[in-house]
DNA sequence: CACCCCCCTGAAAATATCTTTCAAATGTGA
DNA sequence: TCACATTTGAAAGATATTTTCAGGGGGGTG
């Protein structure tokens, strides 16, 4: 079968709810330029879109029936006819809901007191994007996975690296062999010893970040079990995950690079990965979580006196 | 003409939003039986309905498709496709109305999906205490020291260490000298070169980690600027900062330790005073900042839009 | 630089869905 | 029981949606 991006997602994903520009930024990046316009303008207008038929839209968007019905299928949907039924739901709870918020970028002369409230809005944002479009078979099979793995590696480099870090950090904490990779040639090293039922797991925004999947890929040669956590679960590391876990795409701007959105999608998925093993080893993670509180209480200081020089 | 139902309605009714069932019983008495059959069932089940064709609902109810758009029409709307779309809108808006009541502790057995949920909601939730928290004051003071810092040293241990990680590299992106510490032999030994228009930040969610507080007290005595991030501000750590940024302090649970929200708050900080930095020295920051990305994006292999095994 | 291949794209055919028409069925009052 | 009005659904007609298919670029290769 000539596998493009439509059998990739062809029944994976249920219909979204509500979580539809979020989706629309995920899959932006692999649809070509007349469905990108088409998604563009789902995204903008929903309430707008939904009161037109497929020729209207496609009238609109300076495209034909054909593309709006292909991008209406890439976005999970069976169909155009589905995609406007969301569409009209959308726009009635954005109608009712919540006001559309203000997402102005962030302006190099915004005052401080801006940068932060616009900061914790994108932030907020991202992480209900995430929540909202992850996939949750997915998710608990990545945590079945992990919660019976022998070993755990994890690959990330750059900004990912520290996400790497914290899982790693995690899993060990409630009793778990993890350790994070950084350095590529020593991640494939280790990845050659890995087999059935040891983890791999790289972490990849651009899901195509080739120091994280040629691990990724010696580990699933060898027979582990594989898990990704991209923005682009069409991307090549997907090749050689057995799960995809999605982070969500924020619009990024030069004061706010892709790096610091995406973190924070990782990180609640790694969240959701760390606390979801603890519930299915909690016999043994529950005194190992006690236990190193305890090891580390002894290094707080008890209040020492008083004030400044 | 013969006058019937359908004429005395005609045009008089705009397309009802929320407020169906109401009109469906203010409507049912004018009906004939089987279009009181078909309101029901519309006004029964919004949702289901929504998501069947004319000749679906017709069966459902018994009736004929002539019959559904004659309801439809009485109801308001000029044809079934419209009744269907205002069906769509509302059954979203029932859905979104329930609330989630995420606020529970997460239990050893909660599903995967209500993890995800919650755990979303729980950071959202740190994240808006935390700006809401925030001095703008101390955080402008803060970015001013940075900004003109010849150096920055960063002290973290644990999981503050990844945040403190995660600063340096950004500040390191933008230009500046930034290094991380986890170590704290390493740490106090770097902190006694520091000096004046030097700056060293500690990020502490107890404000009473002596691994860190040792290096900041160093680098207080020597003249350096001094930033602690925490989450207790009237703790130890505050005595050797010029500035304390307060992180917010989540209730913690069993499942989901304090270290996981504190993250969350520690790196909300961190972001607000990359962002400020990068602003007051956009001029040098934003070349760098495509810079570095240009030379990331030969590592990132050609878009592959291939499918898996 | 020319070539080729592959994939995007929209026109038009095929299908599904919705709307209208119309005649049979049903009920109603004398 | 009959005449009449009303309701109802089958099927024809009109739209909307989906699929098919062939022409047109863009990018890589020799």
């Amino acid at each position: 079968m000539t596998s493009n991006v439509k059998e990739i997602f062809a029944g994976e994903a249920p219909p979204a709810p509500a979580a539809l520009a979020a989706k629309v930024r995920t899959l932006a990046p692999s649809m070509t330029r007349s469905m990108q316009r088409v998604a563009e303008a789902v995204a903008g207008d929903p309430a707008g879109c939904a009161a037109l038929t497929v020729t209207g839209l496609a009238e609109l968007t300076g495209t034909s029936e054909a593309t709006v019905v292909r991008t209406a299928r890439l976005l999970g949907y069976p169909g155009y006819r589905d995609l406007r039924l969301a569409l009209a739901g959308l726009a009635a709870q954005q109608q009712s809901g919540r006001a559309p918020a203000v997402t102005a970028d962030i302006a190099v002369d915004d005052p401080i007191a801006d940068v932060v409230a616009k900061l914790a809005y994108d932030e907020q944002q991202t992480l209900a994007d995430t929540a909202a479009g992850l996939d949750t078979v997915q998710l608990g099979a990545a945590v079945n996975a992990l919660a019976v793995a022998r070993r755990v590696d994890v690959y990330g480099v750059g900004a990912s690296g520290l996400v790497a870090q914290d899982l790693a950090q995690k899993l060990l904490r409630i009793g778990h062999v993890a350790h994070a990779h950084s350095d590529p040639h020593l991640a494939i090293t280790n990845a050659v010893t890995l087999r059935s039922g040891d983890v791999a797991v790289s972490i990849t925004h651009s899901g195509a970040t080739g120091d994280v999947i040629e691990p990724l890929r010696v580990a699933f040669e060898h027979g582990a079990t594989t898990i990704a956590i991209t923005g682009r679960p069409d991307g090549p590391v997907s090749q050689y995950a057995d799960h995809v876990l999605t982070t969500s795409i924020a619009r990024e701007s030069e004061l706010r690079p892709a790096a610091m959105s995406s973190r924070t999608s990782q990180l609640l998925v790694v969240d959701c990965l760390f606390v979801g093993v603890a519930q299915r080893t909690y016999e043994t993670a529950a005194p190992a979580l006690s236990a190193s509180y305890e090891a580390l209480a002894h290094r707080h200081k008890a209040a020492p006196r008083g004030g400044r020089s």
